[in-house]
Formats: structure tokens, C-alpha cells, sequence
RNA sequence: GUGGGCGUAGCUCAGUAGGUAGAGCUCAGGAUUGUGACUCCUGCGGUCGUGGGUUCAAAUCCCAUCGUCCACCCCA
């Protein structure tokens, strides 16, 4: 028989690491709500068309990347490949921009059927934050604080550099295409193969290409900026004195043009050294005509998406994941001699859930003496709670401070009720002065 | 889709003139008759990714295949 396993690029989130998910999920989703966010949960499956609109015919993603199926009564579905056509979707299935603003995000799986590596895999996780309904730029710059609070707020500020750049309207975008096209194309036998392709796909791509030979070319083309009109330059010159007045750091990359095709005007991305090749960990921009593509009427859209799998890289390759979870539930390990112990024991242990809820009260009701307090230890407990025959007879509990010089003494319940009211009453005052 | 590295115990890995598998960690039990960490002893644990081939004999050589990692590509 065939060994089962997980399906390739898809990979299982392992107790070990579910902490640290959820204490970004935590950070984010807390930073989203000071800047009035909204969460909106979505399906997995969309209609294979919302995607060929709203991503783009031409792009990767549409062309060679999406898993898509027939249903049974034979309409093309789609596992999402992102999620900001499926927000757009949904928001005008609901009429949430009629003459609304709306700022809304989204966290979950994505989709992309591409070959696996280092920050990248076929299933993998993004939180994608969108505002809708306001065309001042104010809301370009704002996003890029959002995510400045949120990389404070998780300790790696230091290694995410913001990198800008603009596209111009549709129609400046469209003209600087076609004179970059004129440009490009007496030297299409010299571009490399890729951009001999997206010579016809997607020539703004082209920009950002690595091969050497390609980017020489490139030094003499026409840029973006020759083609911007003066409200578009306003624009964007207007973010980046609001990122200045905030001292939010940033480099001005015009050969940054990002893959979907539904950006105009502002785009950006956080990029980081520490990953390797994939070191976008964040990207977004300006999708004004997005809604209105997709069967809406014109709205305003920006928005931007953080990978979560290239966070947690990055948390874990600086180190700072160890900084950032640090152990704070109060937490006691029950130790029992012999089996005889185990009524008398799940009672207490049962009372003390009821009395209070915020403990972590371990067991694991078999093993030696040893190797339960070995347990107790390795779980970091403050408290091992020791039951033989004669806690059971007396009706008391062995008590054991793991974190104090082992100090052991008998006591009543209600004395170790009393004690665990005591550390709670403690406990909580520790963490809510250093919350400050 | 293209190229390269790697798949041996739960984890990290050794095993390179082909001779039917080892270590450390972890875990369990004991030395210590009711109390972790050090030390010592014992034990659990492997169809050597999978399928073919060469050979008296394959973890080792050959082919295929799958997975994984890195890069290209693309993006988060």
C-alpha cells in the first residue's frame, strides 16, 4: 500500500509552530482594528472567471498556476489564488461600495500550483487589507504606516525596507507601454527568452528582469516618469512627504511594476535580505479600476497582502521568534504515584479547572515518578501537584515550586486554592504593568 | 516548466574498495523502596523514499519514479 501523505508544496502546521501563527495573527489582526479594519471571511472556491478578470488573462498566476476543476454540473472552479478579486467579488455581490468606504481584510489559504521552495509553496497563507472609496493619496500612505505598525509591533522593523514606485494612470500606463514596446523592439533578438515573451504578455515586466544583457538595454529606455502627467507626480509626491513627516523610510524603485495586472498609479513591496531569493514578504498598491472591471461601479481601491509563511521565516532566521513567546500562562502539572491516585486526582484537577479557567493544568496519568516531574519541567509548569496514597487518605496535596529551589510542603486544597488565587492575583498584575 | 544538491531510527547524522545497518539526542525502565537536571546500566525504535536492473551478495553501482531543498521563473 501506497504511504499517504501530504499532497507536494502543501505542508502541515505542527503544534510547535501554531504558537507563533497565532501570536501574529494576534498582532495584526489588533493593529488592523486601531486603523478601523474590518475582517471578511471568504470561500476557498470562486468561479475560474472572477480570476481571469480580475488578476489578469495574461499572468502567470491565470496562465499556469491555478488550480481549477470542473464542479459537477460542469462549471470551471478555482482555488483562490489570492484574495483581494474574491474581497472585490463579494463586496459588490453586497453592494458595499455604493458611496461606501469600506477598509476590510481577509486572512487565510491560497492556491498557486508552482514549484516549491524556500518561502514559497502551493498552499500558503496571506492577510490581504483593503480600503475602498477614498482616491486621496493619504490612503496610499496609510497602508504603508499599517504595516510599518505592524513589523514594530513584531520586532523587524529593521529588516523590511519599503520600496515604492508609481504606474501612472491606465492612460499614462498604456502610452509609456507602447513607446517602451517601440523601444524594446529593434533589440528583441538580444533580450533573454522571458522577456522576449513578455515583449508581447506584459512588457512592463520587462523592468524588472535580472538578466544583465536586459537591463543594459534598459539603462536607455524611456521611464515611466517621462509619461506621468502633473496630477499623477502630485500624487505620489504627496505620499512620500506623508511617509517623510512620519520618518517611515523607503527607496523610490522605478523598476519596481509588480505581476498583477490590476495596479495603476501606487505600488509597493517590503522586501527583506534574509530569505533569499523570495524576500517579498509584503506587497500592494493602488487598484482603482479593479471594482469597476470586475462588474462594480468605479471605486477607489488600495490595498496591500503579507505573506505569512515569509514572516515566520523571517521571525525564525533573526531570531526574534524566541524574544517574542515567551511562556505566560500560569500552569501546574499533576505528578501521581500509582494508579490508585487517579479518582482523587481528576477531581482535584477538575475543581481547579472550575475554580480557575485561566490555568494550565497538566496530567499525563502514567509514567514513573521520574518521568512525570521530568514532564512537569519540560512544560514549564510553576507547580508540580504530587497525589500518592497518602495525599488521597489525608486529603491533601504534595505540593512541589518548580521554579523556586523545589521547595515541597503538604497542604489542604483549600490552601492550594488559596496559593493559586494568590499567583493569578500576582500574575496578573505583572502583565498588565508591563503592557504599558 | 528548467537546472543542481539531498532522501538511512521520532530528530540530527555516520556508514565511500558492494559482504544482509550504527551513534548522539529524544522517549521508556532501572541504579535512587515517594520526587527533574549530572553519571552509569538496560530497553523501545529502521521493508536504508519507492519500483526495477547488475551481482553469489546492493544503504552502497545503474535506470526510473516520488518527495525535499536551493536557484531560474514568478510572487506573498
Amino acid at each position: 500500500m501506497k504511504a499517504l501523505k501530504a499532497v507536494r508544496g502543501m505542508h502541515d502546521i505542527q503544534p510547535n509552530d501554531t504558537e507563533l501563527w497565532r501570536f501574529v495573527e494576534r498582532e495584526i489582526k489588533a493593529v488592523l482594528q486601531q486603523y478601523g479594519y474590518q475582517e471578511m471571511r471568504l470561500p476557498l472556491l470562486e468561479m475560474t472567471a472572477l480570476f481571469q478578470r480580475g488578476v489578469g488573462e495574461n499572468t502567470d498566476i491565470v496562465e499556469k498556476e491555478m488550480y481549477s476543476f470542473l464542479d459537477r454540473n460542469g462549471e470551471s472552479l478555482t482555488l483562490r489564488p489570492e484574495l483581494t478579486a474574491s474581497i472585490v467579488r463579494a463586496g459588490i455581490e453586497h453592494g458595499l461600495f455604493y458611496n461606501q468606504i469600506q477598509k476590510i481584510w481577509s486572512m487565510g489559504a491560497l492556491f498557486r500550483y508552482e514549484r516549491p521552495q524556500k518561502g514559497r509553496s502551493r498552499q500558503f497563507h496571506q492577510c490581504s487589507v483593503e480600503c475602498f472609496g477614498v482616491q486621496s493619496p493619504a490612503s496610499d500612505a496609510e497602508l504603508m504606516m499599517i504595516c510599518a505598525r505592524i513589523w514594530s509591533r513584531l520586532h523587524v522593523s529593521e529588516y523590511l525596507k519599503l520600496e515604492i514606485n508609481t504606474l501612472g494612470s491606465q492612460i499614462e500606463r498604456q502610452a509609456y507601454r507602447m513607446s517602451l514596446v517601440d523601444y524594446l523592439t529593434p533589440y528583441t533578438n538580444d533580450l533573454d527568452e522571458d522577456s522576449q515573451r513578455r515583449l508581447i504578455s506584459n512588457p512592463l515586466r520587462i523592468l524588472d528582469s535580472k538578466i544583465p544583457l536586459t537591463q543594459d538595454i534598459l539603462s536607455q529606455a524611456p521611464t515611466m516618469q517621462d509619461y506621468l502627467g502633473s496630477e499623477s507626480t502630485a500624487f505620489f509626491e504627496q505620499i512620500c512627504i506623508l511617509l517623510d513627516q512620519r520618518q517611515i523610510k523607503y527607496h523610490i524603485n522605478p523598476q519596481l511594476v509588480r505581476g498583477l495586472d490590476y495596479y495603476s498609479h501606487t505600488v509597493f513591496e517590503w522586501k527583506t535580505e534574509q530569505l533569499g531569493s523570495q524576500g517579498t514578504v509584503c506587497g500592494g498598491g493602488r487598484y482603482d479600476g479593479l471594482v469597476e472591471q470586475l462588474g462594480g461601479k468605479a471605486t477607489s481601491a488600495t490595498g496591500f497582502a503579507i505573506g505569512f509563511e515569509r514572516l515566520l521565516l523571517l521571525l525564525e532566521a533573526t531570531l526574534v521568534k524566541d524574544r517574542l513567546l515567551k511562556k505566560e500562562e500560569i500552569s501546574v502539572t499533576l505528578v501521581i504515584s500509582s494508579p490508585e491516585s487517579i479518582p482523587y486526582s481528576m477531581d482535584l484537577l477538575e475543581s481547579i479547572r472550575n475554580h480557575f479557567p485561566k490555568i494550565e493544568v497538566l496530567s499525563a496519568w502514567s509514567g514513573s515518578l521520574k518521568s512525570q516531574i521530568k514532564r512537569a519541567y519540560a512544560m514549564g509548569s510553576q507547580l508540580a501537584l504530587m497525589i500518592g496514597d497518602q495525599e488521597v487518605s489525608g486529603k491533601t496535596i504534595t505540593i512541589r515550586f518548580l521554579k523556586e529551589d523545589n521547595k515541597t510542603e503538604t497542604i489542604t486544597k483549600q490552601a492550594l486554592f488559596e496559593l493559586l488565587q494568590n499567583q493569578t492575583v500576582n500574575h496578573n498584575n505583572i502583565e498588565s504593568l508591563s503592557a504599558d
